[in-house]
DNA sequence: TATTAATAAGGAATCATTATCAGTATAATA
DNA sequence: TATTATACTGATAATGATTCCTTATTAATA
């Protein structure tokens, strides 16, 4: 059904973009991570960037956050947790709570799907843009 | 500050909209619900449908769900629930399982956010997919 | 080292969404 | 009811994010 998957090859614009997105503690889109990597590699392409994050994601070696808001995110820790996304600015952050993992159980009980996972999103207002709001309110 | 929200008349395309949009049970992106409304009024442009969903959201009227994918689905169900989309097909579902009120307080203590809500997204296989996966493995 | 398969870069194409604008319909009120 | 102000529509252009395509490179390995 499926062709083989063909092997990666650890090309240097793969380590680098692995590199800069396990720098940062945020989880930029693939355009914020093209403006990272092109300090290091100034002629890489916006398709390579896309295509490698892709591919990685596909390989468990990063994570693809289907977040809200129009931009995909990326993350280089791939181990389950939450995320809370401003409605101001769109920055997405971890959440230190812990995961509950009984939540999938309890919604194959509830649901005719086949559950493979689940992921909590949290709506907020970030430090930066509480503090703009109260500056906007002075005025 | 914000421009004062000008008041929402009651138009036939807005009426329409929403009637269709809360016959269903489904999630509908915004060029499902153009196609479903255009066997009622052939004329209406997508950009009205666009503008009308945005505006009801803003309203209450309706949900924007901001779930993963790469298009917007809407809701006429404004209480809050969850869903699950299929990983195969990208339909969306509703979940019937009870909302976690607690969380909001959880996260507010571990995070400087000021927490507004949360939101649940499963990920699993639809029934319909289930049977497609099947077939294909006799093959 | 020669072969070949995966990959890169660059640009075109696509898809979803938003903005613009000229004309129309509706509500307010004179 | 006529006038005026404003919201709204539909069509189209513009934008933004992502994917696709083509040709040239590059890494693995025979």
């Amino acid at each position: 059904m499926n062709a083989p998957a063909p092997m990666l090859r650890l090309t240097t614009q793969r380590q680098v973009i692995l590199e800069e997105l396990s720098k940062v503690k945020t989880h930029p889109t693939a355009s914020e991570i093209y403006d990272m990597v092109r300090k290091r590699l100034p002629r890489i392409g916006l398709g390579t960037v896309y295509r490698n994050l892709e591919l990685m994601a596909e390989n468990g070696m990063i994570l693809k956050l289907e977040v809200g808001g129009t931009q995909k995110r990326f993350d280089a820790t791939t181990d389950n947790h939450y995320h809370i996304r401003c409605a101001r600015c769109g920055k997405v952050d971890d959440l230190e709570i812990p995961v509950f993992n009984t939540l999938t159980e309890e919604a194959s009980t509830a649901s005719s799907y086949q559950i493979l996972g689940h992921h909590i999103e949290f709506t907020g207002i970030c430090p930066e843009c509480q503090k703009i709001q109260e500056d906007e309110y002075e005025e």
